[in-house]
DNA sequence: TCAAAAGTGTTTAGTTTACACCCATGC
DNA sequence: GCATGGGTGTAAACTAAACACTTTTGA
């Protein structure tokens, strides 16, 4: 079966930049590794092409899924890829979308078109398969830009954590060391978490957990926000 | 001459929604009448489809000139539409660019694909072809959006303007009232305008004038910024 | 008792918000 | 001289930034 068409047309595709917290704090990214040429043997964004009669976020969760075995994951769109020598099989459109997620949540599988999947520390890539790498600088700065006015962080860590592991994070999202006493006031002032357990079992003085708390942080919203830290 | 592929594509097209001000301040988009079906006769956002080895923004600079005449502007990807029903000649994914523009410096003119071209309040818009309404409404939640954390309005003035036309724009994007002593402190606080001639001839107090300072608006990047009014 | 991380007090500088007022012009 | 917008002074409230300190635990 065949496709006729009066006027060339560019393939469509999706890519997925999934971005995780390790247990030690370490930001990494969802990567696969290709089975098939192009690209063979090399590692790239989870994705590939956009069916005829389906939404392009449902495409990108579809093949999120089929090709590493990670779902249920909000996805934002991040930006449309169109170069024409992006991809070498011809002209490639790729609307490219991201997710923050807790990383142990999700049992990773690879399937058919991929050998591997594996979370890669952003400090230690392999060299990446078409403009992946250009791909994922864009997705690094849009998580860079997006702390600054959306509490991220509540995707990456655990249900319930610490003040200390959120600074943390935050500190590796932005690149930066933050000042304990000043953040943890900018935070509690949000009134967007909620006490949780204490952490002990720990050589030092236990930790308040906290938990995100929705309802709250809805009504933060719609006050209108600023989450410069 | 046809074009065969093993797989079905969706056609690409790229759509552009290019704000302006006009000369009482009010903020305006670009709309072209279509001369074809479908939608025959609706206004519509310009745009078309994209050549297969184009650019993206390319595309979008290349239609927005065929079909309203204006060239030289800066354009940015806003969001790519790809619902499977938003055109009924079948899958259509549309790239979506948009720009500011300083509305006195664009001569209009219609092409062949459009009977008519014109800048439209946004309070009094015809009905829109396609899902063009939805994405008129998404880029002005991203103007409202840019404008917290960076310096628009400078493309939308004249270059030469007074503070009290740069604080209605603000007050017109971002719909609501400003203190004036307030916007005037932080505004010249920023150290990005530099002073020009006089504004005379007004049967009020003249009006300092002032143009953008592009030096010291990178500088001020360089730093960091926070353009919340 | 010590190391390690949690958590608090407080000062200072700077920013934001709000309101009231004066200024220069053309008609 | 008055309507019209341009432009300024300033007090009070709030935030951010910096730094030093106390607390609680397990080993």
């Amino acid at each position: 079966m065949t496709y006729t068409y009066e006027y060339p047309r560019p393939s469509l595709t999706v890519d997925c930049i999934i971005f995780g917290l390790d247990e030690t704090g370490r930001l990494k990214v969802l990567l696969i590794q290709r089975a098939k040429n192009p690209f063979k043997d090399h590692w790239a964004l989870p994705g590939g092409f956009v069916d005829m009669d389906e939404d392009l976020e449902a495409a990108a969760l579809r093949e999120l899924k089929e090709e590493t075995g990670v779902e249920n994951v909000f996805i934002e769109q991040l930006f449309t890829f169109g170069t024409p020598s992006r991809d070498p099989r011809g002209r490639v459109v790729s609307v490219a979308y991201f997710a923050l997620v807790n990383l142990a949540e999700h049992q990773l599988g690879a399937d058919t078109d991929a050998q591997d999947v594996r979370w890669y520390a952003l400090d230690e890539l392999p060299d990446l398969a078409f403009d992946h790498a250009v791909i994922l600088e864009t997705a690094i700065s849009r998580l860079r830009g997006k702390v600054r006015y959306q509490p991220i962080g509540f995707e990456l860590l655990p249900d319930s954590f610490t003040l200390t592991q959120l600074q943390t994070l935050y500190e590796t999202i932005l690149g930066k060391d933050l000042n304990k006493r000043n953040f943890r006031t900018k935070i509690l002032k949000m009134g967007i978490l909620a006490e949780d357990k204490m952490l002990r079992g720990v050589a030092h003085r236990p930790a308040q957990m906290y938990r995100f708390d929705q309802q709250k942080y809805d009504d933060y919203l719609k006050k209108g926000f600023n989450f410069e830290i």
